[in-house]
Parts: structure tokens; C-alpha cells; sequence
DNA sequence: TTGAAAGCGGTACCAA
DNA sequence: TTGGTACCGCTTTCAA
């Protein structure tokens, strides 16, 4: 593989102006310029990043840390952080901690020593004391969908207390009396908020008990499970709140299941919206989170700070949407 | 951020020393290496990947190109492969082409210039030609799901023809007599085998007609469309092959928004066997690829030729399984 | 407008 | 067992 000084002789000029003309900075003569570009085509010269990153101290790379690559919340992110890190010239390194806090902690440990330039963490297992202890290493961060009160970190976040009350709201308005929450793990940012949202509701309607709340792990399994369980325990339940659509469609199947029809005898609503929802049978009522929005907004957070811009390091709540769909809706005999 | 002279300083020997004992190698009495661990260790010293790549010539990372990470087949084989690259010490950077070719030549560029150690192909836009290039670089390459005939590169994918053929059996073994197949995009080699699998079963059966295939794009929007153009066609299809289980769940979501229902008026079939066919309502009956061994397997061959061990560049195609569900359920009333 | 040279933070060879 | 030092390929002053 060519290197730069190969281009260098070529094309009969020093390393430095070679370097001047990749780089598009400082003067260089068109003629001489010409000849730079000339050689590097003909040597298929592609400068060694490694090089350049040593040379230059910064890497143009960003990790991005999630929880489970196989819950579709998360390609989504994904998907977004890399599209729009890839504009501004800047690859991401995905790291899935399989919701594994080892496993998290040796990546992290990879990436300070890989010298990224920043890092996104959208991971329910990080505490907030390894996020206090990157930044003191000078390393930029973003959370989302996660709150640290007390901590000077950047976190984006959706609405999720007033999404869940939305959500229960939802369902009461369809006419269900008895209503179960199917929780997400409730040492989980997120999925302590949305319960709380679930509580105010329920609350504030005179239909709160507390066994109505079964955990369900975020994860389809854990959605089926909690239904059952829930059902076992309340027979004449008639709506479910699940903290994410994952376990909205555990629920729904687990109601299929046990020979329970949705919205018919039981109506459930989820959280996320993820591109699921809308695929799946019935469809899943749902609250929508601006997914691509936020994680948009986190990037875009995360290179000020890498760019050494001055901004406030607070937290952002974006709002949400509830999205009537089938699985919540009022049939006709009902009405 | 420490270096390794000041390491090396602060434990009084010299920076070969301090290297010997970060990598294990070389002599070093036992009195001194724990000098250079308390000082790494009061440091806080973490070696600097990029200046160990540039010396060492190598980056102990890999890049994975994926077609699309949206589809819940690509997270499966990025998770395979990432677990299985940690294991050797190897990170992975994920790169999604969007079926996008100028994005994946633009990630082709990137990675190239990052050095990274090898790559591993999982995208359907990829042509022949750039993967020789590659090879042609020294990058070492391992073939997803793909076949180039003709090409010496290392391709592992599953018997999709074979399977495809078992998929149809299935279906007529059911009870079906007039078979449709949404295929993949017939440009992708998994695709066009699958259909040239299901011509031959059908075909064989004297059951065969071009009109009933329709192709679908490998989602999930693609299989609605296909279904429904599928059925106007043939109103008295009973079954249909979908090249994969994405398809296949949009097939089945579009007959129920047709008021039809799976099994009983129309058996439905996928390929792949993701997570979701199984989550799906009714269960979608698949044809089971074993991703995680799969790539297992791809991670280990790409290891060997980084690794410079010799190994012969060829095809391998691993057995798949037939996984029948409900959604080839023969109903009772029909037997 | 261009070039020489000093790093960037490691590795590894050769001497001691 | 250790240390000195020449790279690895590029960026960035500083001088010319």
C-alpha cells in the first residue's frame, strides 16, 4: 500500500505539501496540486487513517453503546446515529453490551484505548459513575433514554411519564376498567417513569392496585410471560399497558395463546413505536417516541462537544404521540 | 492522557520494558514488571490502540458490511459475529449499506483507509468485481449468503435451494394445490435460489406457473404488496413460499387485512427462521438457516487468513432444517 | 507557495 | 534482562 511519501516522490513535491493538498488546507500552487492528484491516482493512494489519527489526535470515530442489538429499539437508533454520523464524516463503532455490565465495562475499555473521539450510550446497564469517569478522561457523552439527576451529562430522552399516562388514558377511554402494566425493569430509567406514568393514571381513576404491575424485562419472552402471570392473578383484567411494544406483542400473543382475542377481550397499548408495531397482528396501539429525531439531536449534541463548543450539559425531553391502533380499539357491540 | 514514556519514567525503566510487559513477550524480571503495573496502574495508563496499529501494522479490528440492519437478519449475524470477534480480541465496525451501492463503496473506501484487518461481506449490493479489488489489496474477505461463482473467495451461506425445495414439499404435503413464491429480489443469489427451488418442486408436481411468482423485496412491505398482487392474480391460491420469514409475515398480514386467514384459507412458509417467526400470529412455519453457526464459522475462516494460515478459498452450504408451524397447519376439517 | 523536521505513542531489533 | 533507537505514516510548525 502506497504511502504518503511514495505520492511525495511521484509527484516530485515534499511530504508536507502532499499532506496540504489531501487535507485541503493551506496554499498550494493549482499546477502543483495537479501533479499531487495525478500520483495519488495512479498509486491508488488512500492515507492510513491510523496515521492520521496518531498525527492529528482525533479519531473521527464515535461508539455507540446499546443494550441488545436484537431488540429492533435498537437498530433503529442505530440506524440513525450512523446515517447521520456518516455526514459529517465520522464512522461508529457498535458496541452491543448484551445488557452484560462486563461485557460493557471491557468495551469501554477498548474504546479509550481505540481513542475515540466520543460516545453515545443508549445501555441500561451503564451507572452513572463510569459515565462521570469518561467525561473526566476528557471523553465526550450522550445518553439517551436513560436520567442521571445530579450528573453534568447530556441526556435526550421522550416524555415517557406523560407517554404512559397518555397510554392508560387511552385505554380507559376505550372503556377498559381493569388495567395491568406490564413493567420494563424497574432499575431502568425509562421504565420506572413509565410505570409512575401508569400509577398517576390509574391513581387518579380510583383503579390503582399494586399487583396489577408485573415486570416483563423489555423483551418479547418477558412480555408473555408477565401476561400470563397477570391474567392468572386477575382474570377479569380488560386492558394492558405494556412498557414497550416488544412486550405489548409478548402480551398479544400471550393472550392468542390462552384463546383471548385483542382488542376483543383484552385491549393492549405498548411504548416506542417501533416499526413492528404497525407490522404486527392485530396492530399495536402504541406511544410513539421520535426515535430518529432524538437520536439525531444526540449526535448532533455529541460532535459540539467533540468540536470543543460550549453547551449546557442538561437533560431534553421530547414529546410523544399516542397512535390509536387496532389493539385498542372500541368494537362495535361494545359501543 | 498518560503515554508510555511517562509509564516508563515513573517506574524508572525504559519504554522497551514497559512494552514487554504490557504484551507478555520478552524477558522481564518479575521485580521490575511489577514496578511498570504499579505505575501503569497509578497512571491510569491505557495503551494507545492507534500507535500500537500504526507500529504494529495491525488494527485487531474487522468491519461488517450488512445490507440493511433494519431487517432482524442482520442484527442476528452482527451479534454472531461480534461475540465471536470479542472473543479473539477482535472489535468490529458495523457497516450499513442501506442497499445503497455508493454508501457501501463509500464504506469500502473508509475501511480501507482505517486499516482494518479484514472483512467480512453480508450485503446483497456488493459486486464481484469489488471484492477482488479487496483481495486484491491483501484485505481478507468472508462471503455471507452469497455466491460468486468463478471467484476465489470464501462464501458461506445455507442450502437455499434445497431448502426452498423442502418448503414447497411442505406446503403440497399440507395439502396445497396452487402455490405462490414472493421472492427475494432475483438479482440476490439466496433469492434466486430459493425460486429456482420452489420452480422445481412445483415444476416436478406439475403445479408450476410463471405468474405466480411475484417478487417481494425481502421486506415486510414488499410481501403485503406481493400477497395481495399474488392474490388477485390467482384468487384460489392456497399457499404461499415466501423467500423469507419478513416476507412471509407480510404476506399473512396482508391476508388478514383481506379477511383471510392463515392457515385456514391460505399456509404460508418463510425462510430464515428469525426470532420473530416464532413470535408472529399465527407462528410462521420457516425453513431454519443456523445464522449463529454460520457466522461463527465465517468469523473463524476470516480469523485464519488474517492470520496468514492457509486455507482454500471455496463454498461452503450448511444444512438447513425444516421448521413447520402454524401457519401450514393442516386443519382438522380438511383431513 | 513549498520543504525540512519534530513529533504523535507505540513496537521491535540490536547492543549492552 | 534491560535500554537505546529507528521506524510506522501522517500533521504541523517554522523557515526559506
Amino acid at each position: 500500500m502506497a504511502t504518503i511519501r511514495d505520492v511525495s516522490k511521484l509527484a516530485g513535491v515534499s511530504v508536507a505539501t502532499v499532506s496540504r493538498v489531501i487535507n485541503k488546507n493551506g496554499y498550494v500552487n493549482e499546477t502543483t496540486k495537479n501533479s499531487v492528484l495525478n500520483a495519488i491516482k495512479a498509486l491508488n493512494y488512500k492515507p492510513s487513517s491510523i496515521a492520521r489519527s496518531l498525527a492529528g489526535m482525533k479519531t473521527s470515530t464515535i461508539a455507540l453503546l446499546v443494550s441488545d442489538i436484537l431488540n429492533p429499539f435498537f437498530p433503529e437508533i442505530s440506524h440513525a446515529i450512523e446515517s447521520e454520523a456518516i455526514k459529517q464524516g465520522y464512522s461508529v463503532i457498535l458496541c452491543n453490551s448484551d445488557n452484560n455490565a462486563e461485557k460493557e465495562a471491557e468495551y469501554i475499555k477498548i474504546l479509550k484505548e481505540k481513542r475515540i473521539d466520543g460516545i453515545m450510550i443508549a445501555s441500561y446497564t451503564i451507572q452513572a459513575e463510569q459515565i462521570k469517569k469518561l467525561q473526566e478522561e476528557g471523553i465526550p457523552v450522550v445518553v439517551l433514554d436513560r436520567e442521571f439527576p445530579g450528573h453534568n451529562v447530556l441526556t435526550l430522552m421522550c416524555k415517557n411519564r406523560e407517554g404512559a399516562s397518555m397510554a392508560v388514558q387511552h385505554l380507559i377511554d376505550q372503556g377498559c376498567k381493569k388495567i395491568g402494566h406490564i413493567s420494563g425493569p424497574l432499575d431502568v430509567y425509562a421504565a420506572r417513569e413509565r410505570a409512575i406514568g401508569y400509577e398517576e393514571v390509574t391513581n387518579k381513576n380510583n383503579i390503582y392496585t399494586p399487583g396489577l404491575i408485573v415486570p416483563g424485562g423489555f423483551s418479547i419472552d418477558g412480555g408473555y410471560r408477565a401476561l400470563l402471570e397477570l391474567y392468572a392473578k386477575y382474570p377479569d383484567i380488560d386492558g394492558v399497558f405494556a412498557g414497550n411494544d416488544l412486550m405489548g406483542i409478548g402480551a398479544i400473543k400471550a393472550l392468542y395463546d390462552s384463546n383471548l382475542y385483542v382488542p376483543k377481550n383484552i385491549k393492549v397499548i405498548g411504548f416506542d413505536d417501533i416499526d413492528l408495531s404497525k407490522t404486527f397482528m392485530p396492530e399495536l396501539s402504541t406511544i410513539k417516541q421520535p426515535i430518529y429525531e432524538m437520536s439525531k439531536m444526540a449526535l448532533h449534541y455529541l460532535m459540539k462537544q467533540i468540536n470543543n463548543e460550549d453547551i449546557v450539559l442538561t437533560s431534553y425531553a421530547y414529546e410523544v404521540e399516542l397512535l390509536p391502533r387496532e389493539s385498542t380499539k372500541k368494537l362495535e357491540k361494545e359501543a
